[in-house]
DNA sequence: GTGGGATGGGCAA
DNA sequence: TGCCCCTCCCACA
């Protein structure tokens, strides 16, 4: 479900909800058995990075969660609703209740596990006081195309496939060009970009990249084929220049592009 | 109803 | 590079 702009709004409603409480925890399904070292506890504080959520219980107490490619949670008022899935984890006070199901990690990291995350991943642009020079600086000494680039979690954290293929778009980059190749201001503008595009990218659930003006139909529910400019758009004509869209695999990954808009 | 693919990443090899 | 994790959605029948 999650690029690092959902993860971070997790982080803002879970914390609004939960931190400064003390809160219930327990694990339905059994797939965390460390809900009972949470229950009864009280929320702190919720930290994001990336695609990293860290709620903290205490400086040793952090529970870590990655949301992976199914992953997610749900929220709501109280009461609990029934128990319904794969239920790996529940929160909740006397108000509130949250859900987690099918998260790739679920788990309690101390602070030195915290801390060596947060030391292998690379600036987060959701952040509004991270330093993207490391960022540019890797991406502008490597071969590697900067497609992966984007992707790699080590180099800048939170972009996903989405994003990966909207900003490359928007900066006219083919995603095989080497990195070495983007002209740093091309950069600098895609991180930008990313600071911009990603806090307002949730509509109704969905990732949203395109603007207002492409769409169609821009006061009812977006179609689902007016969201992006080419994310899951092969075969069909872009809305810029009307050629085809593009994908391939990159690194195990499907990526979009606009074979006349993005230059290699 | 069914099957393939998906916004991710760790790990073995 | 390929497999696993293990959930939801959509295209297609």
């Amino acid at each position: 479900m999650p690029e690092g702009n959902e993860i971070h709004r997790f982080a803002k409603r879970h914390a609004a909800a939960f931190a400064g409480k003390r809160v219930s925890v327990d694990s339905p399904n059994k797939a965390f058995p460390d809900a009972d070292a949470l229950h009864n506890r009280k929320l702190h504080a919720v930290r994001a990075h990336g695609k990293h959520l860290g709620y903290v219980f205490g400086p040793d107490l952090i529970l870590h969660v990655h949301l992976g490619m199914y992953g997610d949670f749900w929220e709501g008022k109280m009461p609990l609703p029934p128990e319904k899935g794969a239920l790996r984890l529940r929160i909740w006070t006397r108000s509130d209740w949250l859900e987690l199901r099918g998260a790739t990690d679920c788990s309690i990291f101390d602070a030195a596990k915290w801390q060596s995350l947060l030391a292998r991943l690379g600036p987060d642009p959701l952040h509004p006081n991270s330093d993207p020079a490391p960022a540019f600086e890797l991406m502008h000494r490597r071969n590697t195309p900067i497609g992966q680039l984007l992707m790699d979690q080590s180099v800048i954290a939170g972009i996903g496939n989405i994003y990966r293929a909207e900003l490359l778009f928007r900066a006219g980059l083919h995603p095989r060009r080497p990195g070495r190749h983007v002209p740093s201001p091309v950069l600098q503008s895609m991180w930008r970009e990313a600071r911009r595009l990603m806090p307002k990218g949730m509509v109704d659930r969905r990732i949203v990249t395109t603007e207002p003006k492409d769409r169609p139909h821009p006061r009812g529910r977006a179609h689902d084929d007016e969201i992006h400019y080419v994310y899951r758009r092969h075969g069909k004509p872009c809305f810029r220049c009307g050629t085809k869209i593009e994908k391939d695999d990159m690194a195990g990954r499907t990526v979009y592009w606009c074979p006349s808009c993005q230059k290699s």
